[in-house]
DNA sequence: GTCTATAAGAGGATAGAC
DNA sequence: GTCTATCCTCTTATAGAC
C-alpha cells in the first residue's frame, strides 16, 4: 500500500472535512497528519477550495463508476430484476463506505458559503448521471408493461430516490448496516406499495 | 412587536448559525444585522458558545413546552388516540417552523468540535423529557392491552422516533409540508405495520 | 448599554531558498 | 518537492470612555 503525498493529503483532508467540517478544518492540521508543512500542500492543490472539490468529485466518480461496473445491469435480464440489483448493490456499496456517504450528506444539506455555487453545479452534474441510469431501467419496465405507463417516469424516479436516500440516511444516522435479508424485504415492500400500487 | 436588543441578537444569530453554520458565523455579522457593534454583544452574552447554546436550549424548551401544552393529552381519552394526537401535533408544530428543526438536525448530525460535549449533554437532557412523554403513552397502551406486552417499551419508542424523525427530515430536505390528510394515512400505515404487527 | 480601540491569535496563501 | 519566513486578513474577546 504505497501512498503518494498527494493521496495522503486527500485522505487526511477527507477525514477532517467529514468530522470537523470545511470551515473548521485548516490546512495546517491536514498537513500535520501527513507530516509536511502547510506550504507544501500548495504544490499539489492551489487552494483549500480546490482540495475540497477534488475530494467531493472523487467520491461521486467512484460511486458512479461502481454502478456502471455492475455486471448484471449489462446482461439480458428483466429490467425489474435489474432495478432490484441496482438498489441492492447501491445499499451494499454505501454500507461498505458510510463515511463517504456521510460526507456527501453533510455538504448537500449544509454547503459552505464560499463553495456553494460550485457544489451545486457538481451535484447537478453527478445526479444527472445517476438519474439517467435509473431512468433507463424504469423506461424499460414501462416498455415491457411491468410498470404502468400512465404514471410519469420522473414520478417513479422521485419515489426511487426518496426510498433509497432514506435508507442511506438511516444507516448514517444509526450507524447500523442493513442486512442482506432485510434489503430484499424492504425492496419487495417498496415495489408493491410504491411502484405497483397507487 | 417590540423586540429587545437581546432578542434581536438571538434571532440574527439563529438565522446565521442555521444558514452559514457555527464556525462560519462571526459575531460582527450578527451584530451588523442587529445594528450594534460587536463589543456590545458581550454585554448580553459572555461568549459565542454561550450565545449558541442558549439558542439551542430555547428551541428545545419551546418544543417541549408545546408538547406539554397539548390539551388532548391531559384528557381522559384512549392512549392510542393520544399517541396519534402527539404525532399529529408534533408534525404540525415542525411544519410551522421547519427552520428550528433544521437547526437541531444540523447540530445533531454535525456538532462543532468546541461545543460537542455541551451539546451532547443538552441533547440527552431534552430527549429524555421527550422520551418520557411518549413512554408514558406507550405504557398506557400496553396496560390497556391495545399494544402487545411481549414487546419491549424501548422497542416501541425506537420505532416511534424513527418514524417521526424520518418525516421531519423528509420535510426539511424537500421543504414540503405534510398535509393533514396525509398525516392520518401515514399514521394508520405506521400503526398497523410497525406497532400492531411484527 | 453602546461605543472606540486594541490585544492576541488563528488561518489562507505566497516568496524564495535548498 | 519540501522547507522557512512572512504577509495579510479575519476573528474572538477585553479595557475603558461616554
Amino acid at each position: 500500500m504505497i501512498s503518494s503525498t498527494k493521496e495522503k493529503i486527500r485522505y487526511a483532508a477527507f477525514k477532517l472535512f467529514l468530522e470537523k467540517g470545511y470551515e473548521a478544518t485548516n490546512i495546517r492540521d491536514v498537513c500535520q497528519e501527513v507530516g509536511i508543512k502547510a506550504s507544501s500542500l500548495y504544490f499539489y492543490y492551489k487552494s483549500k477550495q480546490e482540495l475540497f472539490l477534488s475530494i467531493y468529485d472523487e467520491i461521486w466518480s467512484d460511486m458512479i463508476r461502481f454502478i456502471e461496473s455492475i455486471e448484471e445491469l449489462k446482461q439480458d435480464i428483466s429490467p425489474d430484476i435489474k432495478l432490484y440489483t441496482l438498489f441492492k448493490s447501491t445499499i451494499e456499496y454505501c454500507s461498505k463506505d458510510m463515511a463517504k456517504l456521510k460526507f456527501l450528506l453533510r455538504y448537500h444539506l449544509f454547503p459552505p458559503e464560499d463553495i456553494i455555487k460550485m457544489l451545486r453545479d457538481k451535484y447537478k452534474f453527478w445526479t444527472e448521471k445517476e438519474n439517467n441510469i435509473v431512468s433507463d431501467l424504469v423506461k424499460d419496465c414501462i416498455d415491457k408493461k411491468i410498470l404502468r405507463s400512465e404514471r410519469n417516469i420522473t414520478d417513479y424516479l422521485k419515489e426511487y430516490f426518496k426510498f433509497i436516500n432514506f435508507h442511506i440516511i438511516e444507516m448514517i444516522i444509526s450507524s447500523i448496516k442493513i442486512s442482506n435479508a432485510e434489503i430484499y424485504s424492504l425492496w419487495l415492500k417498496f415495489w408493491n406499495c410504491n411502484f405497483l400500487n397507487q
